[in-house]
DNA sequence: ATTGCGTTCTGTAACGTTACAGAATTGGAG
DNA sequence: CTCCAATTCTGTAACGTTACAGAACGCAAT
């Protein structure tokens, strides 16, 4: 016969459902799952109770049983300073989890030891899939995932000669808008402000300025020292200068909001108007900047979008889908 | 997906050490765990295989049999625009949390329906504390805790005369050390752009700036209006008025680095220069009001000391820490 | 000797789930 | 009527852990 009396105060179980429903755990556990050897009408019947009480599956049981953790893992750096980019790329990421039964889990990380939480979660085997942040050019968080066969995406690039889902941000593209942007209000002299050079995307967004600076016929200003990583007040002094070189450009494309913020200061205490003297385009992951200064031009990058993007990769690569179709570039003009 | 099953490849279990020591199961359980019917010298050796293999508990096995998840769970707005804030309180909680098994899980809500998130914690019991944020002075998240025994912390004090952890800034000291700021300067007209008065904090930062401006015997501009909460265009626009009136303030304190941005720019367009014709303080969370308006006086609001504080006070209670005593209020000056 | 007792260890069962092998019930086909 | 097969359901075992009730042992007190 069946089990004893249940008090109906506990939270639900199969046993529960298998109880009212005077089935067997086992059939109602099928039935749960849409099984094909349950009968239609005891399936309905199943949902039914199950829903009724309010059945939640057991996490710790199917994990236990089946080793599906339903866990994804943001892996995340906490030096970096990166403000509006973590809260965007969380949020974006719980977006794509929403109506799964996935949960997001954070894993830190210093930069003394980046594989350290990679290690962790394979070894512990506590997620399904991982999201890295902070991808280099050759990753040895990458190869490592591949390796243990534990899916996974990356933001940003990688440069390895491997196959994994990815998402990035178009640079080249948003560095060819920006530049044609500058053009369009009759700008000549352009610089580019960049990311560190030994970072991949530094070379797509040259690489889309140089042809965009082709293809409008202008002149290129050299801003070699400067980068995103420079000091805020080198960056600051270094506005300074520009604005008042002799030759001093009209125009300036610059990779982070940070940093124009900057150079706008800098080449405010030089006596330079932005929108009149010069113009100088940035790309903006919150609206902030409209809110000081409407004048500096901005071209969006969305991390929400990034971080949805990324989410739905690693549970496509979960559930077996080729790792080639998940790599996505996505530009400042197109939504996901 | 899955590897060839190599003998020594397994993860290793309980079962593993009892094999290897030749004890039983519990008696390697209770060993690890220090307990008090075991042999101190059948304790080392069982740690030292232990460790020699690698041994890791089984989270879901821990969890299974005994109800404890090990994790905190934060609760966030995914609708909330403030950027610095969620990075850091995430960093500040995983900080925390780095040195004990809890693992930190991120459950979004928005703002239709705030008790979603809760709720779900609660009947899937599937953590064993809580963080929540933007918490309300009457927030039906604290009694809905507070009536299922799930232990939790607040950022943000509440006024429903009910006792629970809680970290808040304290914004009365911050509005007082930004008005003697001012005072310091000869300031002697000052405005307070606060945040929306329905918010407890309001009431807090309101005491503090007009204790500061009696004690300091300052003039007050009144500024009704104008919080946190309005657009961007609206500050920069009321910004602007306030600098073209004839009786205008020359000092402002103001509750966000987004609103004192929107009204600096407000003020530059109505010809005034910052810290010659006008003082402004704000408070930061991140440094990058100093990259571009060094002139903007700054008092620091460290949301990573909030979280690590936090995660703390949830760790605290769940072992049994009385809540009255987890109760913090951090002002700018003081270091946890 | 027997009893009692503390110390140290052990086996069994259970948490909720699913894989698996098998059982009962149909409805035809022979 | 028997037999087979498809359909639908069931019980058992296992994932790794810990609570619990006990077992084996030495040792002291009766």
């Amino acid at each position: 016969m069946k089990t004893e009396t249940e008090p109906g105060d506990e939270r639900p179980t199969l046993k529960t459902i298998a109880f009212l429903t005077g089935l067997g755990v086992t059939t109602v556990s099928r039935a749960l799952k849409n099984g094909p050897e349950i009968g239609e009408e005891t399936k309905e019947r199943v949902r039914q109770i199950a829903k009724q009480v309010g059945y939640r599956p057991n996490r710790a049981g199917v994990r236990l049983r089946t080793g599906k953790t339903n866990v994804i893992s943001l892996i995340l750096n906490t030096e970096e300073g990166a403000m509006g980019l973590v809260s965007e790329m969380v949020y974006g990421i719980t977006e794509a989890l929403a109506d799964t039964p996935y949960h997001l889990v954070i894993t830190p990380y210093s930069l003394s030891d980046p594989m350290e939480p990679v290690r962790y979660i394979v070894e512990t085997q506590s997620a399904d899939g991982v999201i890295i942040s902070r991808t280099e050019p050759r990753d040895p968080r990458v190869s490592y995932l591949l390796e243990h066969n534990l899916p996974f995406a990356t933001h940003g690039r990688t440069d390895m000669g491997v196959v994994h889902p990815w998402h990035d941000y178009d640079n080249e593209s948003y560095a060819y808008n920006a530049v044609k942007l500058l053009a369009g209000r009759g700008r000549k002299r352009i610089a580019l402000s960049g990311p560190p050079p030994q970072l991949l995307y530094a070379r797509h967004t040259a690489r889309g300025f140089e042809r965009a600076m082709r293809d409008f016929k202008l002149e290129i200003f050299p801003l070699s020292a400067l980068n995103l990583d420079a000091p805020a007040d080198e960056i600051r002094r270094s506005g300074r200068e520009i604005g008042m070189a002799s030759d001093r450009p009209d125009g300036i494309v610059c990779s982070s909001a940070m940093s124009a913020l900057g150079l706008v200061g800098g080449l405010e205490e030089a006596g330079l108007k932005i929108g009149r003297d010069i113009d100088i385009v940035t790309k903006q992951s919150s609206s902030f900047i409209g809110w000081y200064k409407p004048e500096i031009l901005t071209i969006r990058e969305d991390f929400r979008i990034a971080g949805r993007d990324l989410a739905k990769s690693v549970l496509a690569w979960i559930e077996g889908a080729d790792p080639a179709s998940l790599q996505h570039l996505v530009g400042p003009e197109s939504a996901l």
